[in-house]
DNA sequence: CATCTGACTTGCTCGTTGCAAGCCAGCTAC
DNA sequence: GTAGCTGGCTTGCAACGAGCAAGTCAGATG
């Protein structure tokens, strides 16, 4: 048997936390959520990840709140994208953390990509106000800003709600 | 074909910090490095993992530059020991930020698990400086602190130098 | 010598991933 | 009409990886 186990009802919050971000994928499905995808098509194109393990991911996503699927129009017909909950941007600080700590050890010609405040043009960490010119951060008043990326800079999505 | 996809050499440094970090157990291996262990048993007898998994994932964070294999004698004789090298420590701040989604967005009985500065006795974030007294954070005064861990507190683990 | 312990390694089985192909609804082209 | 396209899945297959159990090996201990 090698049934996967589970952390889902683990005492350790860490340990609960990688019940559903560790899996693989997962936390790029996230990243590029928090960029601004919002659909299977998409993320799957971006991602270059097999069809089907995207709509188990997706499907785990939403079922652990992260994500919710919402309806929308394309053209006249009714299709569904995946967007960010509260609980899915709040997963901000462990994308911020891992993109640190991934600039600083593992080996890369690219340089840092970093999370801007666009009010004051300074880098910032994820909080509750900015860390260079202190006032509050807004969720729209942030982008991810890298040499690597195709504009340059990316807006944050912004969660339904 | 089916072999997992490596994300190391991605530009992406969030997509390179998963491909080592993303990997099952990988996380919880490091909380307990973290926590103060360094034995192949222990780290087996606390996680419940199978020592082939094990193996390979306390090998690659060796490889990765996380943890190192150095020796200590034990009664008289010589044994291997998994110290956290100064990347493992630097990963704090992602297992900070994972135990802060986890207990905010999954659901248990047990009450949060914070960082405290234990020289101010308050909680913080990992960072150049406490949150609540403001002095300069030494990784020698953090542990961490939550009613469901034994002891109620667990400093943390140096890196070697 | 036999036994024990820590740290692995090997073998087996089954779940999961990657890939390719198929499906289905609704729109567009002819 | 019907043929094709597109987005979002589902299904089938082969290879990899995890869980489990058992075996290995070195050095201490009885």
């Amino acid at each position: 048997m090698s049934r996967r186990i589970t952390w889902a009802d683990a005492v350790c919050p860490i340990a609960r936390a990688a019940d559903v971000l560790g899996e693989p994928w997962t936390l790029l499905i996230l990243r590029n959520a928090t960029a601004g995808t919002t659909r299977f098509e998409d993320f799957r194109a971006q991602l270059g990840i097999a069809d089907n393990v995207l709509t188990t991911r997706l499907a785990k996503l939403v079922d652990r709140g992260l994500l919710t699927k919402l309806p929308y129009r394309d053209g006249g017909r009714t299709r569904h994208e995946y967007r960010l909950t509260q609980a899915g941007s709040d997963a901000l600080p462990v994308l911020h953390a891992l993109g640190t700590w991934g600039h600083a050890h593992t080996s890369s010609e690219a340089g840092p990509t970093t999370l801007v405040h666009t009010r004051c043009g300074q880098a910032t960490r994820p909080g509750a106000k900015c860390d260079a010119c202190g006032k509050p951060l807004a969720r729209t008043d942030l982008a991810w800003r890298g040499s690597w990326l195709d504009e340059g800079e990316i807006p944050l999505a912004d969660p339904v709600g």
